[in-house]
DNA sequence: ATAGATGCAAACATTTTGCGCCGAG
DNA sequence: CTCGGCGCAAAATGTTTGCATCTAT
């Protein structure tokens, strides 16, 4: 394993509050998407002394460390999830029944990507791609 | 060219009211990506009268019929633009530097996300797919 | 000791909605 | 004539911020 959230934070400089070692806490040991309600209830559960504005301004941080990645679906609130250590890159899949994410990587399509952005004259810096869709029958 | 969008309008059961007519209007002419400000700003200019929920009400509509397509990027505001009647489909990669958006379309691409939706298990509904780039250099 | 983090509540930005009036069909 | 649509202003939502206080370093 890598080394910590904690400590890489450390390293960036953040003052490794209470606070916000209770974010990482709940963020490292989340394996789904959380938004930031659900990120402040599961923080608030395990310890009552943290507001809602510190989990926006924890995220926030982690976002610009490159430590967390941000989801946006089609329903208004930002998702998080933590970024792997090992350069772990992958596209999502949303089941429009049951809500349910599901991640992937593929290959060709990483390539694809790169390819298009070239022939249109453009260096990639990101992007983002997410699939909707419904179960085929049987499940 | 295919019938107007007003005639589907009305064949939809939508009254076809001044601000309406303005609102698609508007939207016909526009072929950049604008916000329900910036839509809302250009009906008005054509004649005063018109509010902004109603810009917010005649998109929804629009939407639901399928005439309209949402772009969320990554600026909290979101973009519409006409749904052409030949079938057409495309994706944007929007320009870091200069906010330009460009649109394109990749055969290669569709096929292989609705490939990765069926491996999975699904049948794609929709989905969604921007880049981000920054000019190659010389532009 | 002090720069930076916190909690709270107010401010923001975007979008939605309740309601009384109006106008397209 | 009658719904559905309108404008307005208020509400709802998700996120950010100012400020006085607190705390990790």
């Amino acid at each position: 394993m890598g080394v910590s959230i904690e400590r890489i934070c450390v390293a960036y400089g953040m003052k490794m509050t209470e606070q916000r070692r209770l974010v990482l806490k709940v963020i490292e040991e989340s394996n789904d998407h959380p938004d930031v309600e659900e990120l402040y209830k599961r923080a608030y559960k395990l310890d009552e002394k943290i507001s809602l504005a510190t989990v926006y301004r924890t995220i926030a941080s982690l976002l610009e460390y490159g430590l967390l990645s941000k989801l946006e679906l089609e329903d208004g609130r930002a998702r998080y999830e933590l970024v792997q250590n090992d350069g772990d890159h992958h596209h999502h899949l949303i089941d429009l029944e049951s809500g349910k994410i599901i991640e992937f990587y593929n290959e060709e399509l990483e390539r694809i990507k790169e390819e298009i952005a070239q022939r249109l004259g453009y260096k990639l810096i990101r992007h983002r791609l997410e699939l909707y869709g419904v179960p085929l029958e049987g499940k």
